[in-house]
DNA sequence: AGCACGCCGACT
DNA sequence: GTCGGCGTGCTC
């Protein structure tokens, strides 16, 4: 028998398939899919088998494989499938792909964040007659205490035994302490009573009328309109029929809710997998799922690949959500891995979201997805009512920071003893220049974004099609001297709220403060408990939490947002605006929404002002429709890299004329431009951006393209296709 | 990727 | 003379 095998290092020249001899010995044990080791130029490496056969017909000496890596870790024929799928999508070398969809792939790059939750646990370390027997031999104490309660219960939890007594005990190697994760609720079948709204259930017989057909909803839902009571409901049903679910969420951590809803109704069925588990836990995992012992998989992006078979429903939540596009290579979307999924196992892939992406709603308009609706909020509270305030008159108020409007409804907020949440954005990576006295801002006039400033050159650039010009002394809007760029941080409006309200107890959070382990969930805790009633925070606190007692959101500059010079830049602004808005006024209290932006015309935030999806679905398409970006073209992105300024320069020119001569003609082609990460860790950076519809030579002519540079010596090439930004 | 082979400069 | 620089080519 022989094995074609491809080989662990991820490098073009040997992206391809080696054939070796499978020793007699491991014939009956050796699979498709398992990973190997193999002899290699004088050396042994690691190995994925992609195929057997009885018969060798080429010319080579075979080597013998040496053994087998690991006899349970097998890729099954779908997810050898899928990784072929990926590479085709991403034109990543095929071992990156079964790389990253393999747990051990995590060791190269192991995250230091863990959120799971510990619990010491005491247990026997002696069998039960020697216990019996030392409990029979000494008189009652703590000690024999412990020993017998264990013996009753296998079991006990640290906190409930002596520690002096334990101990001695463990000295003694009567009993041993163990760490484990504390899973807070185990126990299967806290029963879900909760009735679906005529709404929700019409969702549900839609869904549950296509349970074995592949095919795509698109389940449109306003906050709060109870789509995880759908999940629930769906995943239950398909448990019955004897299939699996999958569950994709865009951050865990942020998703506390959903998964203590999930324990509850599914108990140990359910398997969690995140980037902050172990590379053991991982592994363990994984097999689990792979035994059969899991039926339903909740997890981020790479969950995607988890190994269920016989999937019967897979959902995306929150599917507008930046996360499920990986941002290093293999630079893949879940969303097209888990299309490709549902059509595998004929089940249908439903996602999810309060506002969609342009994408996906525009496949839904055009029947590609079926769109399921969700109009009503599932406790019929009526949406906060959001305030716009135009920070121009303000200005002349001298109120730079807080408006009068929104100072008010803080004092108004915490003279009732409710909470408030403000948003402050980043003002992203780029510095733009904003016109401090009407709000003015250059925008590219061919690609309608934000020109980002370099202050060395003092110019102003659009790095995707590389527009230049001369930064004005004056404000061409209001012709006066008010061009800088602005931009506060979180610390510092922290120290001006505590001056302004002396009283209000005030707690930040952003990447500074969340560094450590579990601070994370430790602020929102603590905001939860009303240990402070004011929440300072970027865009991480506007997603899913649940604050009964915040009724105001304050939104401090919705420009920064705006104003990223990037082509989606609207859509991620009405996503993070319109989600933070549902933070306002979730239990009884109706809350509100104050929006501060010199640009109150705005038609994304006047559209977030009505909570108009629609209203702002319809202007979007508009103007990505007139500025050929997606959903109407498809783009692609190849950053060209080199550490020397030159090369990366004239390459750049150089794959211009490639690809002006290699694409079809109506691709458009932009830039070179210097990418929005130009110089990074000495590395210079071009950017060219392709613009596409239906182009059949353009996999092939990017392929070949990165084929030619894989050799190259000091400049390499990094393609994404579908990026999220450029 | 990683290693052998190979062909030139400067060092005990 | 030889040690070692890294350019080139190959790996079942």
């Amino acid at each position: 028998m022989y094995a074609y095998c491809i080989i662990e290092y991820p490098v073009k020249s040997l992206d391809k398939a080696f054939s070796y001899k499978v020793p007699s010995d491991l014939i009956d044990k050796l699979k498709v899919g398992m990973k190997v080791l193999v002899p290699f130029n004088n050396r042994y490496v690691h190995g994925i088998v992609l195929k057997l056969t009885n018969t060798y017909e080429g010319t080579y000496e075979l080597k013998e494989i040496a053994s087998i890596e690991d006899e349970f870790l097998i890729l099954n024929k779908e997810l050898l499938m899928l990784g072929r799928y990926m590479q085709s999508l991403t034109l990543c070398n095929l071992i990156t792909a079964y790389q990253t969809m393999l747990p051990s792939a995590l060791k190269v790059k192991e995250q230091t964040k863990d959120y799971n939750e510990y619990e010491k646990v005491i247990l026997l370390n002696k069998p039960k007659e020697e216990i019996e027997e030392f409990i029979q031999t000494h008189k009652k104490s703590n000690k024999t205490k412990i020993l017998s309660d264990l013996l009753e219960r296998d079991e006990i939890n640290r906190k409930n035994a002596n520690a002096s007594s334990l101990r001695e005990l463990i000295k003694l190697e009567l009993v041993k302490e163990e760490k484990r994760i504390k899973k807070s609720v185990y126990v299967k079948g806290t029963k879900n009573t909760k009735v679906l709204t005529e709404e929700q259930q019409h969702a549900f017989d839609t869904i549950s009328n296509s349970l074995d057909v592949a095919k795509t909803f698109l389940l449109y839902g306003v906050t709060g309109s109870g789509k995880t009571q759908i999940y629930i409901k769906l995943i239950e049903k398909v448990i019955a029929r004897g299939k699996t679910a999958l569950l994709l969420v865009p951050e865990i951590s942020l998703t506390e809710q959903i998964v203590s809803i999930f324990y509850d109704a599914f108990g140990s069925d359910v398997a969690i997998l995140h980037s902050g588990l172990s590379v053991k836990e991982k592994y363990e995992e994984y097999l689990k799922i792979l035994k059969g012992e899991i039926k339903i998989v909740i997890g981020t992006r790479s969950a995607v690949f988890a190994p269920l078979t016989n999937i019967g429903v897979i959902i995306m939540d929150e599917e507008h959500s930046d996360t499920y596009k990986q941002d290093n290579t293999p630079r893949y979307h879940a969303r097209d891995l888990a299309i490709k999924r549902s059509e595998y196992h004929h089940c249908p892939l439903i996602l999810g979201s309060a506002t969609p992406s342009l994408e996906s709603m525009a496949r839904a308009q055009k029947k590609v997805y079926e769109l399921i609706t969700l109009k009503h909020r599932a406790n019929n509270l009526p949406l906060p009512e959001v305030f716009i305030v135009d920070m121009k008159s303000e200005l002349e108020h001298r109120n730079f920071v807080i408006s009068k409007l929104l100072d008010t409804k803080i004092k108004e907020c915490l003279n009732n003893k409710e909470q408030v949440i403000l948003l402050l954005n980043r003002r992203g990576f780029s510095t733009f220049i904003t016109c401090s006295n009407c709000g003015f801002t250059y925008k590219c006039p061919h690609c309608e974004i934000s020109l980002t400033y370099h202050k060395n050159a003092n110019t102003l650039r659009c790095h995707y099609c590389g527009y230049t010009k001369i930064k004005d002394d004056i404000c061409p809007e209001c012709h006066e001297r008010g061009l800088n760029y602005m931009g506060m941080g979180t610390e510092k409006l922290e120290q001006m709220i505590q001056e302004k309200y002396p009283d209000a107890k005030v707690i930040r959070m952003d990447a500074d403060t969340t560094t450590k382990k579990g601070a994370h969930d430790k602020i929102i805790k603590a905001f939860k408990n009303e240990e402070y009633n004011v929440l300072i925070g970027t865009q991480m606190i506007s997603k899913g939490l649940d604050f009964p007692k915040c009724t105001l959101v304050g939104v401090i500059s919705a420009d920064s947002s705006l104003n990223i010079p990037d082509f989606r830049s609207s859509e991620r602004t009405f996503s993070l605006l319109d989600q933070a808005s549902g933070r306002a006024g979730r239990s009884t209290i109706p809350g509100s929404v104050v929006i501060q932006t010199f640009n109150p015309d705005n038609e994304t935030i006047k559209a977030v002002k009505n909570h108009d999806y629609d209203e702002f679905y319809a202007k979007e398409m508009k103007v990505r429709k007139i500025l050929k970006y997606p959903p109407y073209y498809y783009l692609a992105n190849i950053k060209i890299a080199s550490k020397d300024y030159h090369v990366a320069s004239t390459e750049a020119s150089k794959i211009k004329k490639y690809l002006e001569n290699n694409l079809d003609e109506t691709s458009i082609i932009l830039g070179p431009s210097t990418a929005s990460n130009f110089k990074r860790n000495n590395i210079y950076r071009f950017s060219i951006t392709i613009k596409y519809r239906f182009d059949d030579k353009l996999m092939k002519t990017l392929k070949d393209l990165d084929g030619i540079y894989a050799t190259h010596k000091n400049c390499f090439l990094e393609l994404d296709i579908n990026p999220l930004r450029i």
